[in-house]
DNA sequence: GTTGGTGCAAAGTGTTTGCACTCTG
DNA sequence: CAGAGTGCAAACACTTTGCACCAAC
């Protein structure tokens, strides 16, 4: 369908096809994705779109600043598109649903450290774990 | 030389050699280290230690709880003897360099999260990057 | 003595890269 | 129509696993 979000700055990128369906993907979806998910997605659209594409892609928008990398702890990435608004994550060790969340103490704690450590802070990232609700109930000690 | 630190809880774990030299590295060593690292290391006491056994004792010491898996942006993990107190990490972005830092504003934060999801947090992991005081000169913009 | 732990080599992940072909600009 | 981007397969880096042997309990 190629939803044409009004795509942002591929600046000076070419936009071929797989390119363009990538980038409409990470930017529709309101989670994140690992590469291979996005790949099963693509592949939907673009049967012979290739996984080192997916991961060419993924790089490059990296690099131009549209998406974000997340390190959880699983051995592969996740990728969401750049948050408008600066947001944190609460994994659930039972269900691996993940929260996002967003505290105005974590500008507090930007500007304590940037004073104390003489660091300019470019980004924070605050991941906390724990169990939600239903699975806390499943997991009584 | 196994410093023998008084090691702790091997709780019904057997006490090869290779198992208490490679915690007492961890807990010697008072930066992270990853497997590799680990490995070279260990190798200079005890030269016929395998890579694997270092890897099956990473995961051991994780699930004892002895020691944190760090996930930062590498491919690989970093590990830390588990930390009397909680602290969190400031990654310079031009030298790499690692700071430890405490606030009492993640506690804070901590309970306003649970609060407002219904979750039971049982870890909290805060990172920054940024710029040192060092690299912000040579990085002007 | 059992059996948990080890070293080794081989297999698994997730990710990257070399190459010839294709399509965008 | 040049060269950025692609698909494919092969290479990579890190981690795990199967197996036969060894040593801690």
């Amino acid at each position: 369908m190629r939803t044409s979000t009004g795509q942002p700055a591929l600046t000076g990128k070419r936009a071929t096809s797989q390119r363009r369906l990538l980038l409409d993907l990470i930017l529709q979806n309101e989670g994140h994705l690992d590469a291979d998910e996005l790949y099963r997605r693509a592949r939907e659209q673009e049967s012979t779109i290739s996984l080192s594409t997916v991961y060419r892609n993924l790089k490059l928008f990296k690099e131009l600043g549209l998406v974000d990398e997340l390190h959880f702890a699983e051995a592969h990435h996740h990728y969401e598109a750049k948050a408008p608004a600066q947001h944190h994550h609460l994994v659930c060790l039972g269900c691996g649903k993940v929260i996002e969340f967003t505290s105005p103490l974590t500008e507090r704690m930007k500007s304590q450290i940037q004073r104390e450590n003489d660091f300019t802070v470019t980004g924070t990232e605050v991941r906390m774990k724990g169990y939600c609700a239903r699975c806390q109930t499943s997991h009584t000690e």
